[in-house]
DNA sequence: ACATGTACCACACGATCTAGTAGTACATAT
DNA sequence: ATATGTACTACTAGATCGTGTGGTACATGT
């Protein structure tokens, strides 16, 4: 398993990651079940912090393109390929939108809704119920 | 009509003049249809700038406190003292905290749903169907 | 001619915030 | 003892935003 980090680049390191390795799932490079390198093994091997590999790692897992196992290690998902494609900004996108168009019609200035928005999304407990 | 301006406060002139003008409202120190001085008249009086003033006036009229007629002058709204109570935040704050929570659910980031609404807040397209 | 509200633009200062990374520590299970 | 994933704090550079200002221009109606 090959992965190239440029440290220059504009794209973050967690990013670089993330991208290479859906790549090698798309060209078959690796399959569903293999085991990827563990968090601190892929850092040292590329000179990076543990915590950038781990969050590429983490948000690979949520859009379910690999699994952790726990102290067992990390793998690629059953259907990594077809989640790869997965595109989670869109139904945001969408969303969003809609709600910033409402609250123009209501003649909140941008301003405004930046302030509240910023303060809400300090909130955690809008998702867990405290 | 007094206005006392703190330019060393950590609120913003605008704000200082719609929170005074709103009390001066409640406080019936001034009245439904009493004319208010004009902004360049007040801006010189209180020694800061136009727009400044434009400002606040501009606020005040879109949440329906006071009436701008033209060249003829700005008044205090009929209703004033009631939608100086009106607080367009609470129905933003409803709206946003919704769309925030659904996203969340979805298991997006804090930093990708700022992101998107970073970059859908400057698409003005939003509320005007180009 | 004059005063009114309104609408732009551009700039600068300051404050705030964010992202990214790094360091460290912890619980688990072999 | 060792390896795993995970969670927390802290730091720094950079970007962003708001505010206020200044200037200019316009249409309106007296």
């Amino acid at each position: 398993m090959e992965i190239l980090i440029d440290t220059d680049s504009a794209e973050p390191i967690f990013g670089q990651l993330i991208s290479q390795i859906k790549q090698l799932i798309n060209s078959d490079a690796i399959q569903p079940g293999f085991q990827l390198p563990s968090i601190r093994q892929l850092a040292t091997d590329l000179g990076i912090n543990q915590n950038t590999v781990a969050k590429a790692y983490k948000l690979l897992e949520r859009d379910a393109v690999i699994v952790s196992k726990g102290y067992r290690g990390t793998f690629i998902h059953p259907q990594a390929k077809q989640n790869c494609l997965v595109d989670h900004s869109q139904q945001a996108r969408l969303l969003l939108s809609q709600t910033i168009g409402q609250l123009r019609e209501l003649g909140l200035t941008d301003s405004e809704i930046r302030l509240q928005f910023a303060e809400l999304l300090k909130d955690r407990t809008l998702v867990e119920p405290v």
